[in-house]
DNA sequence: CCTCCACCTTACGTTAACGTCAACCAAAGG
DNA sequence: CCTTTGGTTGACGTTAACGTAAGGTGGAGG
């Protein structure tokens, strides 16, 4: 109705993702889209939610590990003992991510160097590559 | 022998994994150790080509993929098409790369943001957490 | 000679993250 | 009223990336 609401359908659209994969995650506790009698219908911070678990698993991280990051996006009143689990939870990813991304910054110059010595090995045998 | 050859055992000691997971990767063609009778060993160029596993995993690509990204590693004397190919999926990877570190980067920020937020929320309920 | 150890192959088991299929409901349109 | 459209819940299938268990080999040491 007002355009907050979104169907199944639509979010598939939106998110190219299939309605499989909503069903899954919702069973698997990671969003938690309302309900219209049987049907499921999604919210602003469902797809705040469901961006962070795309993004996520572009970084390798399981689903799992996701669902405990997801809480991180959800702090309110929790248990201060459960808060700061947390919070030392999203500490230790933030280690995990920096540390991805020194390696990530690595490994590019490195693809680039190597890519940069292709390049001349195929200019050499006359090769023309689609300028960019 | 020389200590150039390593035994399988000792490489899953250096790298920490297991002896299937490097029958595994010759399986699939990811390494191939030279044959001493039965037992494998593995040399120098081995052991680079795990480190390049073990590191794409962590990007979360496929083996598959990796396997793909390997052969711009070992360019020499392949056919100048297959070289070519290679080489435009080479350049693919390194987009998805630099994709993907952007996103991590900002995903980090983010993160920060939250733990800055999470250590005001629970200095204010009186914890104290551990300096670093 | 026997045993242990490190390695081997073959083959079936497992987990995550969905895909696919069958059978069902409910509102909307012709 | 019937059919189409878009949703639902099981339940079983699939792929990747290994784990694990069973049984076999070859050399070193007591």
């Amino acid at each position: 109705m007002t355009d907050s609401m979104m169907t199944i359908g639509e979010m598939c659209e939106s998110y190219g993702v299939t309605p499989r994969t909503l069903r899954f995650y919702e069973a698997k506790e990671l969003i938690f889209p309302i309900r219209e009698g049987q049907k499921r219908l999604f919210i602003k911070s469902d797809r705040a939610r469901l961006k962070l678990i795309l993004q996520g698993k572009r970084f390798g991280f399981s689903l799992e590990e996701i669902r405990q990051l997801l809480n991180l996006y959800s702090l309110g009143d929790q248990q201060t003992t459960q808060l700061t689990k947390t919070y030392e939870l999203g500490l230790e990813r933030l280690r995990d991510m920096e540390t991805q991304r020194e390696e990530l910054t690595e490994a590019i110059a490195d693809l680039r160097d190597r890519l940069q010595w292709g390049e001349t090995v195929l200019a050499d045998r006359g090769v023309k590559l689609a300028a960019e």
